[in-house]
DNA sequence: TCTCTCGATGAGTATTCAGTCACCGAGTTA
DNA sequence: TAACTCGGTGACTGAATACTCATCGAGAGA
């Protein structure tokens, strides 16, 4: 790599950091690209060469952050090990992400439907990987035989369930935090045999 | 009042009844001036001329709506009613308005600054409606001694947490109805004595 | 019936923003 | 060093949409 590509790659990777701390500090709609550009030290075109649209921008960020959950959790399923951890690993992934998280869950509704469904989409992946873990349990007869979908809707559910409350009645510390015990103790009630 | 009064009057009328009907449908934010007037057989400026921006016509219908449940808050009070019919009545009123009140809950974080006044003002008023009825119950020893700001914080929110449910878990049937038991047996626990 | 009033009209204005493009100049290559 | 490449620039465009105003014409009043 020469200078001029080490350029464009640093660039590149400004924009996502700056990007993304707007869009955890004020939304994604009340965020314009012009201040992206500001923040990151760039003409407002630049932004443009590096990046379709402010839509991919946003599915960028969000595929970074879903690569890792995705990794992790495919980590797991292939060594086998126990649902609880695989569940409190997961949940320590996306305390990470929270806040970005919440700024997604606020304002789907407001989205186009094209970056809705591109968001959705990607939610689905993480489903389908806690899916494959729960199928493989039940295969070796590690947890109940229960239906796995609802299995996997009880999960999210509840986080989405926490999620929304945050505003009004959580001011201070995480929401993650606040709920883990209870939705471990469910969910195992719900899935571990014994 | 001649012709032109009552055309005046109607229209005002048409505008009021079209526009509530697209915000709860469509929300405040995503119908256009240009819609309101269309469906309401207007030329766009005439709107204008009846409302001075857009924001006012969702405050007028705001204050419609608070005006009715204040009147009746009001004419419960004067005549010392029992408490729990006070609440019931108010739920009916709220149940009346209440997609307006999810659309505006969604929204809120979205308008601007000077909107969010408005709107937050007009609750408040409704707040201090219940501040009298509970303060002159407690002056007629109907209730116990408690913490009245509390009793009235405690009652509205739970209205807003349930609100703030409905697009996750309820997905048919009016949240009123689901909540209207025990946040009558909650509030009754905390202010009815004996 | 004639004149005037005033509610209605809709093309036009202002503003906000995402996205474009002709041009520049630093870095690369020969 | 000269020619070329390509990332960066920022004024500009286009679309959406709230809001305005010169003008019209139906109805009121003489």
């Amino acid at each position: 790599m020469n200078k001029r590509q080490i350029q464009k790659k640093k660039t590149r990777e400004l924009i996502l950091q700056m990007a993304k701390a707007e869009f955890v500090k004020k939304g994604f709609l009340n965020t314009t690209t012009s201040e992206i550009a500001e923040k990151s030290g760039i003409a407002h075109g630049t932004l443009f060469l590096h990046f379709k649209n402010k839509d991919s921008l946003i599915v960028e960020i969000l595929d970074r952050e879903l690569e890792e959950i995705s990794s992790t959790i495919q980590n797991l399923i292939s060594r086998a090990i126990d649902l609880e951890q695989l569940l409190l690993q997961y949940l320590d992934l996306l305390q990470k992400e929270e806040e970005l998280f919440v700024v997604l869950a606020r304002e789907l509704p407001f989205y186009s439907e094209e970056l809705r469904r591109k968001i959705l989409f990607r939610d689905s992946i993480i489903r389908s990987h806690f899916h494959k873990a729960i199928e493989l349990g039940i295969k070796e007869k590690r947890y109940r035989d229960v239906d796995v979908t609802s299995a996997v809707m009880f999960l999210f559910g509840t986080i989405n369930y926490y999620l929304s409350l945050k505003p009004i009645f959580l001011k201070e510390g995480s929401v993650i935090k606040k709920f883990k015990p209870s939705i471990v103790k469910t969910f195992k009630q719900l899935l571990i045999s014994d």
